[in-house]
DNA sequence: TACAGGAGTTAACGACCGTTAACCACCCCT
DNA sequence: AGGGGTGGTTAACGGTCGTTAACTCCTGTA
């Protein structure tokens, strides 16, 4: 059909398939999206997903866990990155952080917080481990930045993160704008 | 089995079954739950349910619909009860609405705004009309007390959503104290 | 040039799902 | 006493899904 023959697929067939999935997943969920559809979708068909991922769950896997080990990796990097200009500034740099992943990322941070449980043991309970330091990062920054108690501090880092990552769901401003706005509306909600 | 010969079931059979449904929706998601599953979890099996629904989709129909006009009634009423005392009154009693809502009924509000895109076309364009106009309620409100405009209040509405529905996720604290940090946040975000 | 192996194909399978059919028990009303 | 409506049962159906099998094709390398 197409005389496409042999375009190099830049990062590989592998995060072609979880990009595509990701973006299925997030308008449909899990179970809503068949490997029919999401070997349609990459241009191939069906069983063919079987040559890059043992199973669908095993695909989900790959896709939540990569999400984790980014929001983390990056999270941590920038948190130590702003510590030394004070509390404020690192719970800042979270913020923007988490924003701009959501921003740029919809699809996938809809996937992740919508279907965790359709993971097999293994990769929920590594996801779950990921995202636990994640919250953890969060937690003391919070703490640190306005003195409450761990468990209020991690109650809010939970809250700002359904704050920001209402983005998917909602009528959207311009990116940048809509950038703005949850920053402003996150930093108040933690230390107003 | 049970000697419970006719338990009056109050409320009903249908109410029941939406609720039972409603647990497992929110924690497998509609596609996930089978209704074998949920003629299980109510005492029955399978085909029961179709004495009570047209099928799988009616049933989540009859779900979303019912929680929005309950979301939008109640919103709109104690809106307007508090407009007397002035626009950042109003938008308390619309934060503390939300709030109550969000803590009562964790399953409900996790599956209406997961599991919209498995609505039939009827139910969805009913659900999304409601929801407009609850959004619009808060919009108003929302301009009323800060002076933005009404792009800006419509998505900071969204977004203050994202924060209070965050509670089902959230490794939680004592209601009460939950509600207090929830309603406290939501106020600052807007306000702040 | 031979060939190993990666990446795709179609066909087929067993399981499960939503739904319908056919039947039955009980309660309420006349 | 009779009978219809209501809410339940089990059996069975068509369809779809995830997955496997068996094969072909292409390409990079010895």
């Amino acid at each position: 059909m197409t005389e496409s023959t042999r375009v190099p697929l830049v990062g590989g067939r592998r995060r072609q398939i979880v990009e595509v999935a990701a973006g299925l997943f997030a308008e449909r969920g899990f179970h809503g999206v068949s490997m029919h559809e999401i070997g349609e979708a990459v241009g191939t068909s069906g069983p063919a997903l079987y040559k890059h991922f043992a199973g669908k769950e095993a695909l989900l896997g790959a896709m939540l866990v990569d999400i984790s080990e980014r929001l983390l990796a990056e999270g941590r990097r920038r948190a130590e990155e702003a510590r030394p200009e004070g509390p404020r500034a690192e719970l800042a740099a979270l913020i923007r952080w988490h924003v701009e992943f959501a921003l740029t990322e919809p699809a996938l941070i809809t996937v992740q917080f919508r279907d965790l449980a359709s993971l097999g043991v293994d990769d929920r309970a590594t996801v779950r481990r990921l995202q636990r330091r994640y919250v953890e990062i969060w937690t003391a920054a919070i703490q640190a930045a306005t003195g409450t108690d761990a468990a209020h501090a991690r109650s809010s880092a939970h809250a700002v993160f359904g704050l920001i990552n209402s983005t998917p769901h909602s009528a959207r401003l311009d990116t940048t704008e809509m950038a703005t706005l949850l920053e402003r509306m996150a930093g108040a909600a933690l230390m107003g």
